[in-house]
RNA sequence: GGUGAGAUAGUCAAGUGGCCAACGACGGCAGACUGUAAAUCUGCUCCCUAUGGGUUCAGAGGUUCGACUCCUCUUCUCACCA
């Protein structure tokens, strides 16, 4: 029990540090029902979670699992600094209303994963703003300018000569403090985090409440086009709150080698039962499209149903395999003859009439299945089905 | 505070008086090929019922027949010095 526990914990993780430790928290989860929590920090700039959020996520239903009460921490005071992470310069601030819009939001989108009676949200604006001055003091006090510059992107930034402002220093030492007044056990979080997760270490050791986190780093999902992280900002992310077809079709445009990552992080799946499937396509026994179908089918169930994605699935092989038209298309109508260029923008399938004439004169444009190349064509009284493209779809009614 | 350099389309980055709606790269869109793959090849990539017109090169003025290019001021960024 013990070991399959300790199995599922340390799946696809980047690295675990101070592992001994998580150890025994679960052996006396095991032997003496004892519970232990586990931190993990959101931003709450990004109130809808994508697959890339959802890989951590797991990682903490796993531990709710085997005994941890998770500390969801909503960074609302750290979020106006904004996380240097990553980044080339400083952010910008959100509003407080913002702030408490987007956690609304998150709450309502974590719990399809998480386990709410496990799960205590807290705002790290609770503990902070009562610090003041004094305790902002004598939190800087813990640490030093030289060590803070070892921090990979505050190096980069600082021989570059790109301004760091003196609150993205105070950021790490306030995700750390948090660990500090939570007195967190673990604490999860992205690799790219690992800084501000060992300063969780540090202070928890400076303020000597007893005991120092362990750290536990999940690797960053990449987004669709299999380089960049997923994040919204780029728009090659899938959304938790994706519709099924959407949803469906986004997973299996994602190429072959991105699709065994994907299993790695996202998959129920064990990893020997990935190892087969591995081996399946490798001898050609398996085809890929139907590995990347079975992992299409699976997270579009858990975040919707079985049947959803089964519909999913269907609806998929009807428009793409079979280039038939989608069951549910949006519809619009105009109240007089129109010209397919200005039909197109109203219908949203293209951004300007002139991207439309360009389409066209591409032949991307299809009107009921059919190739138009009339850049001048006008759309009388009737019914259309317009297309852009492979997958861009609107019904057109003109009276 | 002083001195110098710079700000060009989604991003990077050419252009230093007319040949500029502005080279190129990346990204994006589309076509071919496919498994809506990936890779590759090709075309497109400010707006407008368009062999034409209109608005762009940080912002505001100015010089000029003509400015992304020259001048002035403003805003912002960076470097060096303090």
């Amino acid at each position: 029990m013990l070991q399959e526990a300790l199995r599922e914990i340390n799946r696809g993780i980047a690295e675990i540090i101070d592992s001994e430790r998580i150890e025994k928290l679960l052996k006396e989860y095991f032997d003496e029902g004892k519970t232990y929590t586990v931190k993990a920090g959101f931003d709450p700039t990004a109130p809808d979670l994508h697959l890339g959020h959802t890989v951590l996520l797991n990682k903490l239903a796993t531990f709710q699992k085997y005994g941890a009460k998770i500390q969801f921490l909503i960074g609302d005071f750290t979020a106006q600094i904004g996380d240097p992470t990553g980044k080339s310069a400083t952010r910008k601030t959100l509003s407080a209303a913002d702030i408490v819009e987007n956690a609304k939001s998150y709450k309502e989108q974590v719990f399809k994963i998480l386990d709410e009676s496990k799960t205590e949200v807290v705002f790290n604006s609770e503990w902070i703003n009562p610090l003041g001055a004094a305790g902002m003091l004598s939190l800087t006090t813990t640490y030093n300018v030289a060590r803070m510059l070892e921090r990979d992107d505050f190096d980069k930034r600082y021989k570059n000569g790109t301004s760091i402002s003196i609150s993205e220093f105070i950021y790490p030492l306030l995700q750390g403090y948090d660990s500090v007044h939570l007195k967190s056990d673990i604490e999860v979080g992205g690799t790219d985090q690992k800084f501000n997760l060992l300063m969780g270490r540090h202070l928890q050791r400076a303020y000597e409440i007893g005991k120092e986190q362990s750290v536990l780093m999940m690797p960053i999902l990449e987004g669709l086009d299999g380089v960049q992280k997923m994040s919204k900002s780029l728009n090659n992310y899938i959304g938790v709150a994706d519709e099924p077809n959407d949803m469906f079709g986004k997973i299996l445009s994602i190429s072959d080698e991105l699709m065994w990552r994907y299993y790695e992080l996202l998959s129920t799946a064990s990893l020997d039962e990935i190892e087969a499937l591995k081996a399946g396509v490798q001898d050609g026994s398996l085809h890929p499209k139907t590995v990347k179908e079975n992992l299409a089918l699976e997270i579009t169930a858990r975040f919707h149903s079985q049947s959803q994605a089964d519909d999913a699935k269907a609806e998929f092989e009807k428009v793409h395999s079979k280039s038939q038209i989608p069951t549910e298309i949006e519809e619009f109508s105009s109240d007089e003859e129109i010209w397919i260029a200005q039909a197109l923008v109203d219908c949203n399938l293209e951004p300007s009439t002139s991207q439309a004439r360009r389409d066209i004169k591409q032949g991307a444009v299809k009107i009921d299945q059919v190739k138009i190349s009339d850049i001048q064509l006008q759309l009388s009284t009737g019914e259309y089905i317009l297309q852009v493209g492979k997958r861009k779809f609107a019904k057109l009614k003109v009276n």
